[in-house]
DNA sequence: TCAGTTATGTAACATATGGTACAAAAATTC
DNA sequence: GAATTTTTGTACCATATGTTACATAACTGA
């Protein structure tokens, strides 16, 4: 049972406490272990969420079912991790995805009301919470900015001004563009093409994966036209 | 000074405390009221966020600038309400955002640590506001889930799949094809064309304001090619 | 060094969507 | 109910992006 309270306190809801510590907190109120084979459903899209999980061992993904029940979108979470840590509240406190063990997975299991007291009793690990959440909400923000804009220079350009050293004007990036492309949901041919019209422009320079901006002016007017 | 109280109270945040739980809750805590004038800016973008606040009287608007400095997009937020409650916390606690007042305003600022200690007092403020930035990340997910779809055919599928009563075929809207066009973001006769497009194809039919759904089966395959 | 693999640059074409325009239909106002 | 405004349906064209294909360049492992 110690390895429960040591996983816990490497996550980062129960960070800056000890196993001791996190232990102390949960003052021998109910949780349940709960142990998953490979590619068994944990919990099921739709489902009304009353606790909160944690994956303590293995890892686990989150797949987004659609009207027809096919899969769509995967996101894997590792242990040691909570999970769905905002769709415990919220108006409709159901899960958004089905959860499914990747391979063999340890969960634990907390009732909101034990996880509430938790919150109440501990300023760390209600600050931990809520950070976590916050992050989340302001991740989902940058991506909806990201997605607002429409067209492919639209897109580099506010890839390359978030990302390039504030005193540099090349920026060197690690992915393919054949992964730049994915991310930006886009086809690599035409990622190539708009970067090539963007240094016919002026805008900039680009050989492989380095990019040097000739004109931040024009690459800022892109953005706010 | 009551009727501070009593705004809060009828916030989202204090929704259940009468305006004497709330006084309790302060306990004499610091707090500041502050007056705006129309169009006096109230927080900056990148302004780093220490206080909570709330719009007590009057209304202000979230203006997103961007890297040139050029305003985006405008998010209404009417008293009473809690203001980017997901800013306080998180890795960047940073406004994305600048904060203007619409109209002369009254502000109430709330520092980070009074209301952690307010969080930890009152179970039922605890749990609004763990309500209120979930209800927020829910928002924002079907937002991203929504702006996933990539063609007009897919939004309008998944529109009328996600609106339709469950027990008919009949899907009336409200808004006009101009407002459903920009809820879409995409152009009117767009939309139009999509619509009868899919009429031929057998999916729907619809006139003016009113789809029937011909084919259900279609409009599913059409959400997971 | 070489062979094989992967990544990149680019071209030709197909297609989806935006922009504009306009007529018909419906709604609104007087 | 006539006049005006708004909404809708539709056509035409321009343009951005996807798709496919292929040649070249860079990387990788033996």
């Amino acid at each position: 049972m110690d390895f429960v309270f040591s996983a816990l306190s490497a996550t980062n809801i129960f960070r800056g406490l000890t196993a001791e510590q996190v232990e102390e907190l949960f003052d021998g109120r109910p949780f349940r272990i709960r142990e998953f084979e490979r590619d068994q459903y944990i919990a099921y899209s739709n489902d009304s969420c009353h606790d909160m999980l944690f994956v303590l061992k293995g890892s686990v993904r989150g797949e987004m079912a659609d009207f027809s029940g096919k899969k769509l979108k995967i996101e894997d979470i590792p242990a040691p991790n909570p999970l769905a840590v905002a769709f415990i509240f919220g108006r409709e406190n159901r899960f958004p995805v089905d959860i499914i063990a990747n391979e063999q997975a340890t969960l634990l299991t907390i009732p909101r009301d034990v996880l509430l007291l938790i919150l109440q009793n501990s300023k760390v690990v209600l600050q931990n919470y809520l950070n976590a959440i916050s992050s989340r909400t302001q991740f989902l923000s940058n991506k909806i900015r990201f997605l607002s804009f429409k067209t492919i220079r639209e897109k580099i350009a506010n890839f390359i001004l978030s990302n390039i050293p504030k005193d540099s004007n090349i920026l060197v990036f690690r992915q393919t563009q054949n992964e730049l492309a994915d991310f930006f949901g886009i086809a690599r041919p035409s990622l190539a093409r708009a970067l090539a019209e963007m240094e016919k422009g002026g805008l900039l320079q680009f050989e492989r994966n380095k990019i040097t901006i000739l004109n931040r002016e024009k690459l800022n007017k892109l953005l706010n036209n």
